[in-house]
DNA sequence: AATGAGATCAACCGCGCGTGT
DNA sequence: CACACGCGCGGTTGATCTCAT
């Protein structure tokens, strides 16, 4: 299936390991082109030598327009823990509720900071146990005690996830009423994903790229129109991509008004 | 200043689901 | 109905960064 298992197509191996900036460059502007859909196909035709999956990932979690960067703030945290006690491990769907955060980035975040206090916890329990075996539940961590009593390391095994998202039965109804919002309202949540945007580095990115103009000259330095076997653009090794899709205005294709919005806001 | 431990993040992998043929 | 394909999700791993010793 994926093209790195020598399916169809080129019999290129696929490459692995950390993206450059050439090929964040190249993906974004294929994304672009071609929409957020059919990943091996641009995987592709964008002579990348990733398979789809790859550049939906590399899209997904770093490249996508909204996505915020930074700390995981208190709200988040608190909306992370109350969602992962209701849904368990259900990483996408928490992060639909978290804009600007991606799946993984709640996953990981998840795994670091309930590993340490899990481990909190236990010395507190084992102190406890140890002076007076009465009382069970440590109160300092309030808000974060019901939900990451689970093991970190064990998160990630089924038991953990089941013990802790009993209610996934009952929630179908939400979830699903969820889903369909949120794909519905897909474009207000966009929105919304601008509003959260930190003012971190991807406002002035975005700012930056709204500003440019000349994606032109880079399709035809990569020779678009199909298939792309591209010697990768001419990029300083130590700029930052950003600066480089600067140069080309990256976002003009398609979506217009999701990054039109996007691109409001960068410019407020 | 060197180094080891822990934290963080990016990326890969396998599996399952949805859809088209 | 069965199959193949594309995609998304959850779990895991490895590299890099940060901080304490």
């Amino acid at each position: 299936m994926c093209n790195n298992s020598g399916g169809r197509g080129g019999a290129m191996a696929a490459r692995k390991g950390p993206w450059t900036e050439n090929e964040d460059a190249q993906l974004v502007w294929f994304v672009r082109l071609l929409g957020e859909r059919r990943w091996d196909f641009l995987a592709q035709v964008s002579g990348l030598r990733r398979t789809g999956k790859s550049c939906r990932l590399r899209w997904v979690n770093y490249l996508h327009p909204g996505l915020k960067r930074g700390r995981i703030t208190a709200d988040e945290e608190r909306l992370i823990l109350s969602l992962h006690a209701e849904w368990g491990s259900r990483w996408s769907r928490i992060a639909r509720k978290l804009p600007g955060r991606t799946d993984n980035e709640i996953k990981n975040y998840w795994r670091t900071h309930m590993r340490k206090k899990a481990q909190e916890e236990k010395m507190l329990a084992k102190n406890k146990a140890s002076s007076s075996p009465s009382s069970s539940s440590a109160d300092s961590t309030s808000l974060t005690t019901t939900t990451c009593s689970a093991s970190p390391t064990a998160t990630s095994s089924s038991a953990a996830t089941t013990e802790e998202a009993p209610q996934e039965s009952t929630t179908n109804m939400d979830d699903e009423a969820e889903e369909e919002a949120a794909t519905s309202a897909s474009e207000e949540k966009k929105a919304e994903v601008v509003q959260y945007c930190s003012p971190v580095d991807m406002d002035q990115l975005w700012n930056d790229i709204a500003a440019s103009e000349r994606y032109p000259e880079m399709m035809m330095s990569w020779g678009v129109a199909g298939h792309v076997v591209m010697p990768a653009p001419a990029v300083e090794p130590s700029s930052p991509v950003w600066e480089f899709c600067e140069d080309y205005s990256l976002w003009r294709i398609d979506d217009q008004e999701y990054y039109n919005k996007i691109d409001q806001h960068a410019l407020n």
